[in-house]
DNA sequence: CGTGTTCCTGACCAATTGGTCAAACCTGAG
DNA sequence: CTCAGGTTTGACCAATTGGTCAGGAACACG
């Protein structure tokens, strides 16, 4: 029975190991591509034992989901309401950002996940997710009246932050396919580009010509 | 065997049928979650029934995604030189959030496609797609080199361009999950931001202050 | 009508799948 | 060393999967 706080180090270790061999098999074939002797034969371990730590399949799943909701939204929780509005949101860019490039498979496995539908998040995408982004949009709309930001809308502003970063890491052989080189200058250049882009986007325009 | 042109007007329509579920099936569970049972139930047809027009799996997978390649890249084929820059990629902007609008399921089979590391179509990636976005990069610099456009790299304009547009397609369940109306709304507010940010990111700064 | 071709199906198959289980194997505290 | 617990595995199972096949049903066309 796979306790829920492990308790030995082997467990420790070989939990990490399953869910480290999950991540990568889940995130490159879906849920329903995934098959358990893929992921035992990644981890190292044989079938039955992957089930002597996890009772089922969609148990590993969801311990990965579980595990990557919580960390995946501290970019956007991080964006200060006291910071300088473009900076803020530029950083906020830019961890995004570093995030497909460090942890592309999360994002994959995210991907993979709201592509289908998100089957098993709704409702934290609903929750969590909404509630976080209902607060955020709620700074930036506060920053626009301010005049301190260009006036978008904050929903779509977060999307196109997600969408721009995030196809870095789910698009990938795509962007690989097509760009003449092939090291991580990508992600470089990425930023360069992102930069630009929302610093034009988000600066307020001249104050109205009255005053 | 399914003759290479449909002759009969039944092999036309049972292809249709069959393609039509099966995009459908292969575009919310990816090639390896898909299954021809699933298929032929979606198409009303029986099993044995689809193998008789197709001769697996994969050449249905195969047909789909032949087909989708042709049509998909035609709003950027559309991009013409000669055209305002600004309004040009403007108009391609916002014709592939139509695509999006108008064909999510074909976005969501190229998107699985894609995250999964493009095993099918990375040859085309590398010869089509690439042909044409080299192309469509040069216009781009041509038109930045005569002061028309902000300088922006060309590539992750166009990669920007991707990721906002088909996000509204492939990430629509996160999207309904945190907007708060659940019309077609969202399209059109998507259609009036992307306006919004490309123009600006677009719009060429005043002339250097040197004349 | 008749008859050759196209279309369709139930029954079947081997391989793979998620999951079980009893028995063997470790490991660490006493 | 011991032995009770945690750990691992080979063998197995029922269900599902992609695919086959022989024959029947529907059609086209003279």
């Amino acid at each position: 029975m796979p306790l829920p706080t492990p308790r030995t180090r082997i467990q420790k270790k070989n939990i990490q190991t399953i869910m480290d061999a999950a991540l990568g098999v889940f995130s490159q074939n879906g849920f329903r591509g995934a098959t358990l002797d893929q992921i035992a034969s990644e981890a190292g371990l044989s079938k039955p034992n992957l089930l002597y730590y996890f009772p089922s399949k969609v148990a590993i799943h969801r311990a990965l989901i579980a595990e990557l909701m919580t960390t995946w939204l501290d970019p956007l929780r991080e964006m200060d309401a006291q910071g300088d509005p473009i900076e803020e949101i530029l950083a906020y860019v830019l961890r995004k950002l570093e995030m497909a490039r460090e942890f592309p498979r999360e994002s994959r496995l995210f991907a993979n996940e709201i592509v289908q539908g998100a089957p098993n998040i709704m409702d934290q995408i609903e929750g969590e997710l909404k509630t976080l982004v209902d607060e955020k949009a709620k700074v930036i709309t506060a920053w626009i009246s301010q005049g301190k930001l260009a006036p978008v809308d904050p929903y779509h502003l977060i999307f196109s932050i997600w969408a721009t970063t995030q196809h870095y890491a789910d698009f990938d052989a795509q962007i690989q396919g097509i760009l003449p080189d092939k090291g991580t200058a990508r992600f470089e250049e990425a930023a360069t580009f992102l930069n630009h882009m929302y610093r034009a986007m988000l600066r307020p325009q001249i104050a109205s010509a009255a005053h």
